[in-house]
DNA sequence: AAACGGAATGAGAATTTTTCGCATCTTGAG
DNA sequence: CTCAAGATGCGAAAAATTCTCATTCCGTTT
């Protein structure tokens, strides 16, 4: 990460500001709360004040660096956008991720979006199930 | 509503059950937190507990007599179930909602939980934008 | 229909998640 | 280097939801 990414975003180039972009790209968790988030800095010795955490989220969220999920579990989750936009299939036993992408469902989603009279600016696809290893163990 | 109605969903007919799934049915308003059920069921002169309230809604899911929403708000939204499975496009201007059911998405839907080795037990799909009302205004 | 046991309710306390207020500190412009 | 606008930190405050526990209700059994 840059500073100049940040400014790009329209945002200023602040420490915890990097600090919290840049733990979001080393981290292999793709998906967190900000609660987690916080935690997670605070073991790799990045304090970070929890409202801080919540209000450079929310920016990032508003800047397009970051989506904001609403899943099943009643908080937000946070996912650091890398581009492509994709939908989430979300298993409700373990938690376990996977990440998808459907040109027909996009498209069929903007028809639907054009014939209510909406314009739209963005959309949310949950699947929930049990993933292929919680059928197994169970 | 009957007694037997909640009978057959394998809940003691209590009266606070009986008077929320009643209030449900008969709301013009299909989509309600537990708070705005607790409200309008006081003015209507309904008593019954907010802690109640939020109680018999999440048996009401757990029953299938209710679908809960994870909408934007950051907050549960209640909706009675009615038989026929339907997704939501929210204006996120006004709240408006309005539903929809498209057969090409649900097929890809479960195509994609095949695909991944999910045994698909729900899905949730939302569509955000500004209405045509809001649109006008605008 | 009276009695009983287990489950349900109500009220408020407690949790959890998120936001706010304000004093202090940083950033970026000049 | 200086300064103002904006950002941060911390604790208080809100908002949403759950929990505790004494009391009440439901359905079944006598």
């Amino acid at each position: 990460m840059q500073t100049s990414d940040l400014k790009k975003a329209g945002l200023k180039a602040t420490l915890p500001r990097m600090k919290i972009l840049n733990f979001l790209e080393s981290s292999r968790v793709r998906h967190m709360s900000a609660e987690e988030v916080y935690k997670a800095m605070l073991e790799a010795g990045e304090d970070v004040g929890l409202a801080t955490i919540y209000r450079v989220l929310t920016q990032f969220e508003t800047a397009g660096l970051v989506t904001r999920h609403h899943f099943e579990e009643g908080h937000s989750v946070f996912e650091l956008n890398l581009g492509e936009h994709h939908d989430h299939i979300v298993c409700v036993k373990c938690g376990h991720i996977e990440e998808f992408f459907d040109p027909t469902i996009e498209e069929r989603q903007h028809k639907i979006a054009e014939e209510k009279g909406f314009d739209m600016t963005d959309h949310a696809l949950y699947i929930y199930g049990i993933c292929a290893q919680c059928k197994k163990e169970a």
